[in-house]
Parts: structure tokens; C-alpha cells; sequence
DNA sequence: CTTGACCTTCCATCTACTGGAAGGACCATG
DNA sequence: CATGGTCCTTCCAGTAGATGGAAGGTCAAG
């Protein structure tokens, strides 16, 4: 399978799915025309990869999650740490911008935002201490 | 004002200072023997950006809210529109977390996390539909 | 006079791609 | 057989926002 098809299949630009192979995620065979060559276990990993990129796991976690998912006798523990792990990044996350997003939202509702010079964002940005 | 100090009053590395200066946020002065040299008006400046960038503005957003600080004739409208355009992004980027965090945490509630290499987590990502 | 804390510049690195140029390969049509 | 269009290749550069480190100048204290 060709890089055109397997995109598709695995719903990843051709640029990406490259650089995953530069970074070593995988390793699809060549053709003898020089052109990449990709099996189903290929694709596989790649909507593997997609999906975990889109749940928000680094490159690094895909690579750990990968080699566990190839091996037979993981243990759960194993992938659910990484989860974990990840979980209580992305709740801190969520924590932070919700905190931003207070700040933001009173700062927004007590600018007039009309054509006057007085900014209640702009004097709390200047005189807030951080 | 050399940069130590200055880093120390606006809470901000010297690394990170250097940088600003390099792409025209600030413009210190220099002694005679080629240290920076801080006025008043840049330490506050680097507070303010502190600040705008702890609350998630861009660089980009840090520059337009420095000029628009700058500038007496303002119409508050102006910063009301930055500001109003970040909070948007920021709360849909707390929609996407929330909503990768609710499927997370469901796998690793329903993950046994012990030594069996049945695995839930690794099962969606291997089957789940993007 | 030396030591150590500062300061300087410059270059490289990080994450996770993305864009573009230059050129080879393949397929259909005239 | 030439041509055009679409695919593929590699390589280089750039994005945001810093950060790390090397090599070297400066300054104040003891």
C-alpha cells in the first residue's frame, strides 16, 4: 500500500505519517522503486497512534503505549499508569484554563469595550501582581 | 538596571528576557560595557507581559495589547476584542480537555490496572472509530 | 591577583508537525 | 513516443516560546 491510500485509511497527512517513521513509530518496507510500502500492521498502528494523539498522549506515550500493545504479556497496570498519568495532566490542565478563564471573563465583562480609553484589562494586566 | 535584578522584579528568567528583546517586545538600553540596561518602563512592561502570558495570550496577543497600552487614545473595544478572542479559544479548548478527560477516565476506571495483560485502554485505542 | 558571580553572544534543542522546492515514477491520452 | 498530471521521494526551513550550554568578557570582594 502506497502513502496516499494508507492516509486515507488511517486519516494522517503523508507529511506525518513520514516523520513518524523518521522518529521510528514505524518502519514500513520499500518498494523497489523507492516508494514506502506499507502492511495492514503498518495502518493498524497508525490509527493506533491517530487515535491515541487525539486523546492527547505525547509521541512518547504512543511509543510506550505501542510497545505494550505489542506485548502479549503486558500488564494492564502498565498501560493504565500511563493513562493515569496523563489523566491528572490533562485535569490540571483543565484547572488552569478553567482559573485563566475566570480572570478572562470578569476582566471582559467589566471592559465597556465601547470607544473610551479606560480598559479594566489593561489596569489589571498592569497592576495585578502575578 | 542589569538583568538579574530585572529578572528577579518581574519574575521572569534572563533566558526568557534575552528573548523578548530579541523579538521586539522590549529595547533596554546598554552601558558602556555592553550589559543591558533596564528602565522602569521595561521592567513594568515585562511584568505586564508576564502576566498577559500566564493568563495564555500569545506573544503575538502580548505585542497588540502593548501597543494598544501605549497608546492614550485606545478605544477599550480594542483590548475588549483580544481579550474576548482568547477567551473563546480558551473555552473551547476546555470543551476538547474535558471531553478527552471523560473518555480517559472512564478507561481507567474500567482498566483492572493489575498484573493481567487484558486491557481496556489499549483495546480502544486499537478498535475505537476516530 | 584570583575567585566566583554576573553578563555577553551564538548555536542547538525541544514538540509535533507543516510547507515547499527539486526531482524521480507511474499512468492515461494523443 | 511525448506529454501532462498525479503520485512519490528527499532535504531544508519554519512554526511557538522558550531553554540549555559553550565560550568568553566584566566586576566586586577578599
Amino acid at each position: 500500500m502506497n502513502i496516499g491510500e494508507v492516509s486515507k485509511m488511517a486519516g494522517l497527512p503523508p507529511k506525518t505519517i513520514r516523520y513518524y517513521e523518521d522518529i521510528g513509530l514505524i518502519t514500513p518496507l520499500r518498494d523497489t522503486n523507492g516508494y514506502r510500502s506499507f502492511r495492514d500492521s503498518d495502518v493498524h498502528k497508525l490509527a493506533f497512534i491517530g487515535r491515541a494523539r487525539a486523546l492527547g498522549f505525547t509521541i512518547e506515550d504512543c511509543r510506550n503505549l505501542l510497545a505494550l500493545w505489542d506485548d502479549q504479556d503486558r500488564a494492564s497496570a502498565d498501560v493504565r499508569a500511563i493513562a493515569q498519568e496523563h489523566l491528572s495532566q490533562i485535569e490540571s490542565k483543565i484547572a488552569d484554563l478553567q482559573a485563566i478563564r475566570d480572570t478572562l471573563s470578569h476582566l471582559v465583562r467589566e471592559c465597556a469595550g465601547d470607544g473610551r480609553p479606560d480598559c479594566p484589562i489593561l489596569d489589571k494586566l498592569e497592576k495585578f501582581p502575578t
